[in-house]
DNA sequence: TATGTTGTTTACCAATCGGTAAAATTATGT
DNA sequence: ACATAATTTTACCGATTGGTAAACAACATA
């Protein structure tokens, strides 16, 4: 027994389970939870069941996993870049996600994650309820962020709470939209719409 | 070999198919297609698989009868109230919305059927693409005509195809952060927003 | 009553589900 | 070199999955 010491590394992990974490993401995310099997997620990283299991416990603990990446690798870095970018930044945002449902179909098929997981489990579970507040607190305080700069120069019409609210809706009612397999057209169309609102609550200077 | 005659009745169902759809409907409508196994249906049902499965032919007939009655029973029974009942129809329709959230929480976060198959499933299933179809041209085809009667009069700010389509964008909005499981006051927030934006394309009479 | 046709019942199926026990392997600290 | 602790590998588990074959029962026609 060691009794002097607690914290041996023993046999090293052979895989870097970042790397595993991102395959199962991109599993789940395109296939769903309840659709995708362990054996899905063991071709997915290309590792034996054991191995996911030893180092995530469970099937959930690998959704958990993959959200947490998801909420940082793709929703930090898709919102960071609307933060303080005032009613264009917000526009822009509409602009591109019409853009990659043009250009990247299957891509744009797979939704959002969050939103996916969301309606696959309601809120039937806490830790993913959880994951979901902060994922719509993200979202609406990076529109909020980027309104702020408009209002604070008195260039919003409207106040600036409501408007990323109303953002936030949108886009929702797009990631749906869009992953119904609406037709290119009807999307642009939505899309345009969205744009249309966000640009109308520009107070442009006499 | 019956030759003569090609369509004898035999033995009479003894179950009513339509009872057993709405029940069905319930069940995937609550619980969603993947999570619900064929002992849930038989349960909900009161009826042996095998008499399912003679009826229906297989779990995927089954989902497409259940929308199909859903499309039927709900959708259509909710949104022929909303035709031809202008501005305050919409509005209403909204304020409808957040009212059965706030006293029938459980059947709120059961969000739409059609939308929860639609994320479910992606556009992987025409039979449920051409359903999520049918879905969304019912939802925009209520608020056109009820903004159309406004219209008519001079009385709506903008277009009646652009503001139908945000109605619904907005409204696909708020069934997927109800189904997420948002808090009420939220849900509360966002549907004020909502009623705000219907109404906000009134044009009074001076 | 005989026959054809359909619905119901019962029992069953192979395949897949998520998950794990245990042996073999490989690094670490002494 | 040696004991320790973690990982990897292999093989496996019971339970559940969607689905069905076959015997039986009820009705319509003749």
């Amino acid at each position: 027994m060691v009794w002097w010491y607690d914290a041996v590394m023993a046999r090293p992990r052979e895989f870097d389970t970042k790397e595993a974490i991102a395959s199962i993401c991109d599993q789940f995310w395109s296939d769903g939870y309840e659709a995708t099997g362990i054996a899905d997620l063991e071709s997915a990283t290309g590792l034996a069941r054991a191995r996911l299991y030893s180092a995530f416990g469970s099937k959930q603990g690998m959704l958990y996993e993959a959200i947490d990446f998801y909420l940082e690798s793709r929703i930090d870095v898709i919102f960071s870049r609307v933060d303080n970018g005032g009613i264009a930044g917000v526009a822009n945002f509409f602009r591109t996600f019409a853009q990659i449902v043009a250009e990247h179909p299957e891509r744009a098929e797979m939704g959002c994650l969050v939103v996916n997981s969301m309606i696959e489990f309601g809120r039937s579970e806490s830790e993913l309820v959880e994951r979901a507040d902060r994922y719509r607190e993200r979202v609406r305080g990076a529109f909020r962020s980027a309104l702020e700069r408009d209002a604070a120069e008195g260039r919003l019409a409207g106040n600036v709470e409501s408007l990323a609210d109303l953002a936030y809706v949108m886009l929702m009612g797009l990631y749906v939209t869009v992953k119904g397999g609406a037709p290119l057209e009807e999307i642009n169309r939505l899309c345009g719409i969205a744009i249309e609102v966000v640009e109308s609550w520009r107070i442009s200077p006499e």
